[in-house]
DNA sequence: TAACGACGGAACGGTTGCGTTGCGACGTAC
DNA sequence: GTACGTCGCAACGCAACCGTTCCGTCGTTA
């Protein structure tokens, strides 16, 4: 039996090596000397650094993402951006996720991935949020979920993962109030 | 004297390496071998890849950036989507780019170099085209350059370079209204 | 025509990571 | 108490790339 605390070892090792250098320099004796574990205990569980990841992507992909029902179109862009926030400023899960996501431009099979873990969680969100708002009369019939998508989280990625602002106080709930009048129309 | 076709040859193979495989891939061995030539010629202009790669974004940079006047927030705002669309629909550029962007969160000179080629040139713009706004009347006094610049080009970076999905016919049509709506407020 | 310098190519020793193998130590199951 | 499987560790041969050096070729300049 495999000890599962060299397991959880490498697995963590695997996020910090993934945050600190990315997945093209991440190398498996580097994924080892971090989680002090011998290469024989990697090799042992995972074929290469992509099983690896795909691995853990998967993990992350089957805790599936909530989706917002707070009443009110703008509550529920506003708590969407709220997670997403929350996961851009965390220090590792800034580094990798968008990491990953060019990483995916390369590799179908992190594309895949990344896209059952995040992409298709998120379309999902929006889709609910969307046809919530239909029924509620806010949104006209037939508003495309994708397009609430690129404007709810597209400035927010922008200025987080891409530009690496600041997040003045009051932002989110600008950002909200913006995507909602950008919707609206 | 050095051959200026040879360091023409160099600087495109840069590219299309960058491109293939991306900075933290890309070897110098990699690009000589690409350019048809000797690993010679490429140290006897740089002295590493980082250099490399500085020098041909310090190169886009000082071709600088057009800022649109078309006479109205709309117009202005579909112009600078277009040109943004152009670039992030550009093979090479599309995957030079967001793998660029990404080493910068881990490299200080790579993120100066991009800040000016890229950032510094787009938030000039947006603050051109936002004061003109504001003297026309469009947008109330005070607006943040940086928040519009998050609105126009967020959802577009969103949707090209980070889901690489498609972009439906009259959509950066209905992207510029959507962020005037947004910025309207 | 002679001198010079950049050229492509090949080789250098050194480093890093690959994926594999063999080792003795440890813990658990039977 | 014996057998088994995982453990960390060290070493293996192999490949790629590092940055440097030397070579013979070629084009330009004087």
């Amino acid at each position: 039996m495999l000890r599962e605390d060299v397991t959880d070892a490498i697995r963590g090792a695997v996020f910090e090596e993934l945050a600190s250098v990315g997945f093209a320099r991440m190398s498996i004796e580097g994924i080892a000397r971090r989680a002090g574990v011998g290469k024989t205990a990697v090799y042992r569980r995972w074929k290469s650094k992509l099983h690896l990841v795909l691995d853990l992507v998967a993990a992350v992909a089957s805790q599936g993402m909530p989706a917002p029902a707070t009443g009110s179109l703008y509550g529920d862009v506003r708590a969407v951006l709220e997670l997403a926030a929350y996961a851009l400023r965390h220090p590792v899960a800034s580094q990798v996720i968008p990491d990953l996501l060019v990483e995916a431009a390369r590799n179908p099979e992190i594309s895949d991935a990344i896209k059952a873990a995040l992409l298709d969680q998120q379309q999902g969100v929006a889709a609910v949020v969307v046809r919530a708002a239909v029924e509620r009369g806010e949104l006209p019939e037939g508003s495309d979920p994708d397009r609430a998508l690129d404007l709810i989280v597209g400035p927010l990625y922008w200025r987080l993962a891409v530009v690496r602002g600041a997040l003045p106080k009051g932002y989110l709930d600008d950002l909200a109030a913006s995507a909602v009048r950008a919707l609206k129309g």
